[in-house]
RNA sequence: GGCCUGGUAGUUCAGCUGGUUAGAACGCCGCCCUGUCACGGCGGAGGUCGUGGGUUCGAGUCCCAUCCAGGUCGCCA
């Protein structure tokens, strides 16, 4: 059996600092003992950092004896007097200083852990997830998990302050048709019926606004039962936001107060605002993406008119199909991107879409061009002249149709910049991006699609354009962009009914299509309502990027892995028969491992 | 669904062109040590080499299949 707490009570955390001479109790899991023979150093940890206990057998045989019985994990709690020590360790900050202990307790024993719990580990990530919660017991993940905790505070501190309400919209939603999966849950009490899990609180927080609680702030759980990525988990929650009597600049000024507001509580770091803007043309031109990563240059450079009449037929079979040449020059990448390099980057451009790359390699005085016995004298020079490319650089070259020569080229730059160690750390540039194209065109059916969800404001001088000239139509919709990541989108809304109704003909969406999608919301936006917008701000990937991880794993106390599933608990899971009969649910698939 | 990478003691890894008893470090167990802090010293235990099949006199190593994990493309209105 474990003693017990009685008689004590913890006066400290282990990480606080403490004077020589005060009483001190603490709790804790044993780090490590360094049992010395009569004197037995032993380290205990807790969420605040770690401190030393100290026992000599002389003075207190049974408390020594105890002491020398405690293993790795033990939950112990200890009395005792601070002491200076008698050799001094300045790596950790209380190294100064430890408790003599006077009264020990050893409230449980542990197992010996699968992995040792070390700040920094190589143990594989699986096994570490499984045993999660040991996991979780190490220092550089409490302190993202107790950082993301700060955020969440700050961000909420920061939209009430600016009159924000804080509203919860149901988890049991109805599923829409169409669009990212939803996760659906089935209902007892209507057989062979579902509730849907939200993708996002959009509708509510729509109508929110026209029941008139002008300003709302939710931390939305969301949910999409796609397939998972780094930075793309199925679970995840957004710092949700709407606004009424509200247009785009205002919301991206409350968008900016809070990254300031943030970066400045939580890291101690001014970020200038008002932050940088880009339209969705302009970063797909010069970076290829939407959500460009603009830490380092490399920006992508058209030309299409150096080359539109040279005799190289990939060149211009591209241009006359109405596309474009376009390079990238990665600056003194001659010494890494090899040959072999290059042809990696080849087959890896081909993987997304791309028919091949060609390329101009700058070692010696002769620059080594893959097109050079198609082009005239002088005429490499001249593109090398113009990209700006010197000796020791090498140029990357896509020709394509527009989307796919910028798309490829934006993924390359990203990789090359990888691989060239172009990418500063501790840098955090946020960029909106403004001004994106209302539709899109199927490239397999020619039909103009929305590109974001129907509700979406066209530009006030594109409504002109609405039924003429789909492509010049742009949205009141912005993305916040932060290294590369898209962190957050939005939009200002449609409050308007004949408008509404408008934009869904646009859509070639049907009367009856309109009533069974969005019914409700067409209606209740014929009771009246403000001019409003918002935006969705990822509160697990703004985590991820402040505590400098990789993965939104690290900053996500139960993440699931890459298959969707939870390794500690093992879900999904199958249900009894019995469970599914009740809900009026019959199961086709059959369970691989039960089959074998 | 496609492609790439990985799977060998509890953990992290090594293991060559296939060859006798599969090694190291850390951890674990036992003994010793009164100022350690990556404590130290001596000794010890611990492996169906992810799984199944195949090639071979012989497979951790070669081949096929499969499972698991990671990354990525598709996907993410």
């Amino acid at each position: 059996m474990a003693d017990n707490m009685k008689g004590l009570k913890r006066t400290h955390y282990c990480g606080e600092v403490l004077t020589a001479g005060e009483t001190v109790t603490v709790g804790g899991y044993v780090d490590t003992v360094r049992n010395k023979g009569g004197i037995i150093f032993m380290v205990i940890r807790d969420r605040t950092g770690i401190v030393q206990l100290t026992f000599n057998e002389t003075t207190d045989p049974a408390i020594f004896e105890k002491a020398a019985s405690c293993h790795a994990e033990y939950v112990i709690m200890a009395k005792g007097e601070a002491r200076t020590r008698e050799s001094i360790n300045d790596k950790i900050p209380t190294g100064h200083i430890e408790i003599f202990v006077d009264d020990f307790r050893i409230l449980a024993k542990a197992q010996t852990p699968p992995f040792e719990i070390l700040d920094e580990t190589n143990t594989n990530e699986e096994l570490r997830l499984k045993y999660r919660y040991l996991d979780l017991r190490r220092r550089p993940l409490q302190e993202n998990i107790i950082k993301r905790s700060k955020i969440a505070k700050v961000a909420r501190d920061y939209f009430y302050e600016n009159g924000f309400i804080e509203i919860e919209t149901p988890m049991m939603i109805k599923s829409t048709p169409e669009g990212t999966r939803d996760y659906l849950v089935p209902s007892r009490v209507h057989p062979g019926k579902f509730y849907a899990l939200p993708q996002s609180p959009q509708i509510y927080k729509q109508l929110l606004m026209i029941s008139g609680f002008d300003r709302y702030i939710q931390l939305a759980r969301c949910f999409r039962d796609e397939d998972l990525r780094a930075d793309r988990q199925p679970e995840f929650t957004q710092i949700d936001l709407e606004m009424s009597f509200v247009d785009v600049d205002d919301i991206m000024d409350i968008g900016e107060g809070l990254i300031k507001r943030l970066f400045n509580e939580v890291m101690d770091i001014e970020i200038p605002t008002p932050l940088p803007r880009l339209t969705y043309t302009d970063a797909m031109n010069r970076y290829g993406s939407d959500k460009p990563d603009t830490r380092f240059g490399m920006e992508i450079q058209d030309i299409s008119d150096m080359v539109k009449s040279c005799g190289f037929g990939v060149f211009t079979s591209a241009i006359e199909a109405g596309g474009s040449v376009r390079a990238i020059v990665a600056k003194n990448g001659a010494s890494v991107l090899t040959r072999k390099e290059i042809d990696k980057l080849t087959e890896y451009v081909r993987g997304i879409g791309a028919k091949g790359l060609a390329y101009v390699r700058w070692v010696d005085d002769a620059p080594n061009c893959s097109f050079a016995k198609f082009m005239g004298e002088g005429e490499v020079d001249a593109i090398l002249a113009k990209i700006g490319a010197e000796k020791g650089d090498v140029v990357l070259i896509v020709a394509d149709k527009n989307s796919t020569t910028l798309s490829t080229l934006g993924a390359l730059r990203l990789k090359v910049a990888k691989q060239l160690d172009m990418i500063p750390e501790g840098k955090y540039n946020f960029l909106w991006i403004t001004e994106f194209p209302f539709f899109e065109k199927d490239e397999e059916s020619g039909e103009w699609l929305a590109m974001h969800h129907p509700f979406t404001m066209p530009m006030d001088e594109c409504i002109q354009y609405l039924d003429s000239n789909p492509e010049k139509v742009f949205a009141k919709a912005y993305d916040l962009v932060l290294n590369g990541t898209e962190l957050s989108s939005g939009s200002i809304r449609i409050t308007d009914y004949e408008l509404q109704q408008k934009m869904f003909k646009a859509l070639g969406l049907t009367d009856e299509e309109i009533e069974a999608k969005f019914g409700f919301l067409v209606d209740a936006y014929k009771y009246g309502a403000a001019p409003h917008g918002g935006m969705g701000i990822g509160l697990d990937r703004l985590a991820m990027i402040m505590c400098g991880a990789d993965s939104l794993r690290d900053v996500t106390a139960f993440p699931k892995v890459q298959n969707a599933s939870e390794l500690m608990s093992a879900c999904p899971a199958t249900v009894d028969k019995d469970s599914l009969d009740i809900l009026g649910i019959a199961v086709t698939v059959e369970d691989k491992k039960e089959e074998e």
